[in-house]
DNA sequence: CACCCCTCAGGGAGCGCTCCCTCACCCTTC
DNA sequence: GAAGGGTGAGGGAGCGCTCCCTGAGGGGTG
């Protein structure tokens, strides 16, 4: 029931624990007779490092904390977000042969404890999916040393980061509607306290501005109650409008429920572009028009940001590109 | 920027370094004067305790292992299961100090590797989110001694598990749809090598077996896309059937897709209910009737089973009840 | 042929912690 | 007043590993 240690498997292989220890390590500077028969002698027992023991003198422990700092019901707490990003970012780590500790930060009790842990040196490296702008986490691991990559942008500026190109994308949506001769376009938005709904709103309100047109606004939280409230909104607000992009796809699905309960047809009456697209988006009827994201690429490339500032790599952000997907609903 | 030992904090608070780690370990025998003057050290340095270190001699890690099985275009891979499953799990072990280091076994290889992991002890227990049948990940698992629980039944009948009630929430279903007055009652199953489907569907058949109805069987494999699929399958079949049970959601929203495309009006012509009620379901148009199944307090429970496990409890499966959430598609 | 250098295996200290054991001291009891 | 027991602090071994250092041995060179 014991497990062997190197000690038993250097004595099994009659050679020193050093020699194994070069072994399991991989140095070249191994004669290859010692190199079989340890491997050997690792075979027959079932020799398995103890990570703890290794951890303990190389300070190092292969392990990376995701930590994604929301409240239960905040914003990343939709599906597709989290489990694009929680997927993606395991898959891409063990890739690379790391340990994913996840770490759910939805108070100001676990916040701490979260930082507790990252200075007690579990991990080499934090990667935070943080979308509140006023997060005290972001600036509050950057100070600890240990390097930190974040999913998007923080209001914590020493925090390296990758963003998407959210006024680039919503520009790309707002055009889109125009060209399809939409003339009283309106948004739903997502929480302003987040860079993306801010970003996203900008993009929106510059394309109109620039082509002599009202904004209409409604603000949502990015779930889906949000998006059909919002649309209610704005039927009452102007029932003449006759284009609505959504700051996310979840607030498209809402309020493509409330036009349909309105009785207003999509796209004839009123067309919809959604953002993110989601799986889902596929799946609505009608289909919905998005600004297609990629949440997995922007979780991979912050993996990769996260590994180059494990290994020294300069501090730099990263912008994701993105493109629109033109479906029914538009 | 060295982190300080247990040693300077006793240096520093002019004691042992033994009074030290019993203050740290919350152990009674331990003078007031003592245990303050420990804590005061213990703030001033800002000590945090070295896992590693603690780990190597204590044998225990504080984390459990949540092994999530599957292919990456997998059962468990659609957003809803994954991300209820993986939130409500963190919070759970969170709330009891413990880590989740989160581990996607997605091929042989990975599925090796989680194995040689688990047999390192770098965790005290594994949570287990396998949904195949034919998985040999949880024997593989049990047989190496640590507590594992898994998120459902599996093959290993020595693996203790959660489960849902699934032959009797389709019944659930099915009757209901009887009640509304419908007579040919068709199904779309799941992968039949999971659990899940196999019972789904013996409900289902079971139900229409002692009212003397055929059944009406499409295979699916859980995705919308199958559910689109097998509709477009069972209309062709059937022309006249009136009501559809997908055996899950998802399923059933692709379902209610071609029926759209295919001009049937829901629930007038074609009825349909789903299982997993999961929040998508609400916003379908027309919304979903589904069994609901509360994912989350199925999590929870095998949380609960996997830590009784670690203290020493008994191996008993659990089975959770379920309950149909009737909405406008039936 | 002698010497030196280089390669590569072994020895052992030490990473930071826990936990067992020892021992000092005080209180109780006869 | 002496002896015994109980309480609680300190000392130190040892968890399993890495990595530095030592030293043996072989090959090359003058």
């Amino acid at each position: 029931m014991k497990r062997p240690t190197l000690a038993v498997v250097a004595a099994r292989a009659g050679v020193s624990k050093s020699s194994v220890s070069r072994v399991i390590n991989g140095e070249t500077t191994v004669a290859p007779e010692i190199r079989d028969v340890v491997m050997q002698a690792v075979r027959e027992l079932g020799y398995v490092p103890n990570a703890a023991a290794r951890n303990l003198v190389t300070r190092r422990t292969d392990a990376v904390a995701v930590v994604v700092s929301d409240p239960p019901k905040g914003v990343v707490s939709d599906d597709p977000l989290f489990s694009t990003v929680v997927r993606t970012v395991s898959r891409e780590l063990e890739a690379v042969g790391r340990r994913v500790v996840l770490i759910l930060a939805e108070s100001d009790e676990s916040r701490a404890r979260v930082e507790r842990y990252v200075a007690g040196g579990h991990v080499d490296g934090v990667m935070l999916v943080a979308l509140h702008g006023a997060d005290p986490l972001p600036a509050a691991l950057a100070r600890m040393g240990l390097p930190v990559a974040s999913f998007n942008r923080t209001a914590a500026t020493d925090v390296p980061y990758v963003a998407l190109d959210n006024a680039g994308g919503a520009a790309l949506a707002v055009r889109h509607l125009l060209d399809r001769g939409r003339r009283r376009i309106a948004t739903i938005t997502g929480p302003l306290d987040l860079y993306e709904s801010r970003e996203r709103l900008e993009g929106y309100r510059a394309v109109l501005r620039d082509t002599g047109r009202r904004s209409i606004v409604a603000l949502g939280d990015f779930t889906r109650v949000s998006g059909a409230e919002a649309m209610r909104q704005l039927l009452e607000d102007d029932p003449d409008l006759d284009a609505v992009f959504a700051a996310n796809d979840l607030m498209a699905i809402g309020a493509l429920r409330t036009l349909h309960q309105a009785g207003r047809r999509v796209p004839d009456d009123v067309a919809v572009v959604g953002f993110d697209d989601i799986e889902a988006a596929a799946y609505t009827t009608p289909a919905l028009t998005s600004v297609r994201s990629s949440m997995a690429d922007q979780a991979t490339a912050t993996v990769r940001l996260l590994l180059a500032l494990i290994e020294g790599g300069p501090r730099k952000p990263v912008i994701m590109p993105n493109e629109l997907v033109v479906r029914e609903s538009s």
